[in-house]
DNA sequence: CAGTGGTCTAGACCACTGG
DNA sequence: CAGTGGTCTAGACCACTGC
């Protein structure tokens, strides 16, 4: 088969043929192009989360490319997280339901041992209300100011420890119908409950994490007296494309966790 | 040419053929027995950190292996950051001089703006004395208690706000020779000058962060008063192997700036 | 222009999973 | 056993760098 030829079903092509303008057009690999062409799929939902993509060789068929080249956009999906490989079984789309690693964007851990051996956390909605954004979380969200958002307030308990205070804002939208009910009911992670009832994926989040105060409310809520040291974690959460869905502020206590981070 | 064919040079094979005892030799494919062998090189420092290594062609030769092989291999210490590809040029050694991620494990960033806009950070070294190691130095070192380690004290100041202060801990064998003046002297990040004075490169690192009260002396060098929540930082950094060698202790202060991460 | 890493293809074979 | 992802090869061509 000659190079790649300009079949259907491929999108434009953009090597360093024919005079460029100023600024030129930033060549793409196809195995670029061919990723961006899953990932429109996944956004779609034509594949659902947890069930398996088509094979590498029904792909390369469908792109009209070679499976090696299906084969690096496929790892470059893998390596961001939002596809899982399993060697003789298939590709899979990633889900935060049913998968190991439950809280996958919770980064505290137990001093001693790992998370798994607390047992699940115990959690308790304090509140959930809908109300306007203010102008911090308008513009967090992508927002403007007045829209209307939902604000949950909750608790997370280790082995019988509140350890911590999470408040979240989500834009009302594509989160319409979440009560508090709704939340307390479920079994599972709030980003599993996301997925399942409202077919939102979260993807890539940021984290900004700061040293504060706890205030008398706070410290009630937390057991902790008014004063105490705590870490401030600030998260803005991103389904596909980079939209912020969901604005989180944790206080973690840190005197038996503390938030584990590994560089490289 | 046919399959590997068992040349010179190559380490074992282990593919699956034979009888295998119980918990069998677990397949490593060829790709990674070539990245041990890089990485074997990296560390004898066969090539110096800032230099290239050679053409994917010529390792592919070495190794009697095809450039695909290679290039897979590569690729996995390019992840690592253990190295670094440039297009048109070569593959280079990384290196914690002259990258241009400044301070590659200071996660602590302005809150607004990046830290380049603040410019270089102002360093005072406060103190540097051998001492021997503590239970707690020793086991985060993988030394023995009473073994001789260095202790370093300082702090970093950023527009002339001193915002850091740092207690690190490293063994006395490799970094023999290390005073307060060569600390002052040098210009670039400290793991820099690890590089270059010592050949230690850091490749990793982990850190457990909790948030903490300023105690009197704290808040002295850091410009706040006794009680001021701070960001402890508690790093171990490893080099190659991960054989740790350095524990480094932060405080953080975080009322203009804030510990920034990803999550994916 | 030669040399480097980067892309793409095509085909063979291997390891793992499940029926 | 067939089907999946994983490895390896060989060769062609492209994009980028520097002389």
């Amino acid at each position: 088969m000659p190079p790649p030829s300009n079949d259907p079903e491929l999108p434009v092509e953009a090597p360093g043929s024919g005079a460029l303008a100023a600024s030129g057009p930033a060549f793409s690999p196809l195995y670029q192009q061919i990723k961006g062409l899953i990932l429109q799929s996944l956004q779609a939902r034509e594949w659902k989360p947890g069930s398996a993509i088509p094979s590498e060789m029904d792909l390369a068929a469908r792109y009209r490319v070679s499976q090696g080249t299906v084969r690096k956009a496929i790892d470059e999906l893998a390596a961001d997280n939002l596809v899982v490989r399993r060697q003789g079984k298939g590709t899979f789309v990633a889900t935060h339901a049913e998968q190991h690693v439950q809280y996958r964007f919770l980064k505290l851990t137990p001093d001693n041992g790992d998370r798994a051996s607390e047992g699940p956390a115990e959690r308790r909605i304090v509140d959930c209300r809908r109300q306007r954004a203010g102008a911090d979380v308008a513009r967090a969200l992508g927002l403007r100011a007045g829209d209307a958002v939902l604000q949950v307030r909750r608790v997370l308990a280790f082995v019988g420890v509140p350890t911590i205070l999470e408040d979240l804002w989500l834009p009302a939208g594509p989160f319409k119908g979440l009560t508090a009910e709704r939340l307390a009911e479920y079994h599972g992670t709030m980003y599993a409950l996301f997925e399942v009832e409202f077919g939102v994926r979260m993807v890539r989040a940021e984290e900004r994490i700061r040293a504060v105060a706890a205030d008398a409310a706070q410290g009630a809520l937390l057991g902790v007296t008014a004063g105490t040291p705590l870490l401030s974690v600030e998260r803005i959460a991103h389904t596909y494309n980079d939209v912020p869905m969901e604005l989180r502020r944790g206080l973690y206590r840190t005197d038996t966790h503390h938030y584990r981070n590994e560089l490289s």
